[in-house]
DNA sequence: TGTACATCAGTGAACGCGCGTTCACTGATGTAC
DNA sequence: TGTACATCAGTGAACGCGCGTTCACTGATGTAC
């Protein structure tokens, strides 16, 4: 064989990494396969050595989303005295505004899930679920239940709504006003 | 002249409230100029005798859906007992969360804001600040002030989010739970 | 009143372009003998 | 140990397609004389 063994899987990872960052970026219909090869340091060819079809690609990038940005949003939070307050703060944030790459796939593009094929729509609600049930975890302050708690989810729609108004306006003072309008807002129903 | 003096500008409004639906439902890229007219009763050809470019459709459809939804999200709240709750009864609703063609255009287009051009973005940014402007009265109770009220972004914000994360999870009973969730969860904090 | 002409919203073919996908080919390596 | 062959990730040209945009043309009407 050409190559060592575990070199696919670690080819196809990165243009899993490249395309989540780049889909988050520019969106689901923002960047194409071209560009996304190019991305991971390859030409557009080889794309379906690793990959069914593009949507294939864009449900695993979702997935590689969550799995950076879960434990980077939620880590924090155990053990903190106030672990809803760490998720806030860390979530609803200029950084994470200003850096949609390297942020929530929810926020980044999931206004756009409604309008995709079976995999990808898939794909979104496993990611969703996942977010949930870390938030469910904080909210219970560590002792999940069968069901997801009611503030878990109106506080994972009022996290994502935040970022998304806050990206919306072109006023950047306006856009942090509303990170903070929305974190007080959450912690004030809590 | 072939047509009565007013055949352009109505031919222009029919076109216009076509995009409007068609993009709030099929997205911003989902749907391309042939099919715009089309839904328009015309063909492709004519749409620059309308329009300098695909672009300026988009803006003005986004200024059409404000002017279409505002007075509905926030009609019923003038002279009510419970403003807030009308208007939160209206947005967080099965209706709504199953009708993105005629919803608010920031639920199920706000989040692709940030990569569009410089025009569509500032008739976002436009439409965001009439949508807080409605809810900054709503709040405040009929009196606006020259600042929008910490509350008027914050709740904006849960409610986007909260119709954006209805429409992303899969199972109809959890995307109702997420409505009802968020609604009181806006309640408990005001 | 009748006729020639100008107007211009709308038509449909055509433009270049980039997309997702396919495919014949390359070439470095492991395997068979 | 040396040589012929099989493998297959990666390359780059090519496919059909739909896009945004342009353009020569149509044809019903208003205007000029």
């Amino acid at each position: 064989m050409r190559y060592p063994d575990d070199h696919k899987d670690a080819v196809r990872g990165r243009i899993v990494a490249a395309a989540s960052r780049a889909l988050r970026g520019l969106g689901l219909t923002g960047v194409g396969i071209p560009a996304l090869m190019k991305r991971a340091g390859l030409t557009h060819g080889g794309f379906y050595r690793h990959f069914e079809s593009r949507d294939e690609l864009v449900a695993e990038a979702l997935r590689a989303a969550a799995d950076e940005t879960l434990p980077r949003i939620f880590g924090k939070a155990v053990g903190a005295a106030d672990p809803l307050a760490a998720v806030l703060d860390t979530y609803l944030s200029a950084p994470h505004r200003a850096d949609a790459e390297h942020g929530c796939a929810l926020a980044a593009l999931g206004a756009e899930a409604p309008r995709q094929t079976p995999e990808v729509r898939r794909a979104f609600a496993e990611i969703a679920r996942r977010f949930l049930s870390e938030m469910d975890t904080v909210v219970r302050r560590g002792a999940p239940q069968g069901e997801l708690h009611d503030d878990a989810l109106a506080i994972t729609a009022a996290m994502i709504g935040g970022i998304v108004l806050a990206r919306l306006v072109r006023d950047e003072s306006l856009a942090d006003r509303v990170l903070a309008a929305t974190r007080r807002l959450v912690r004030r129903a809590t």
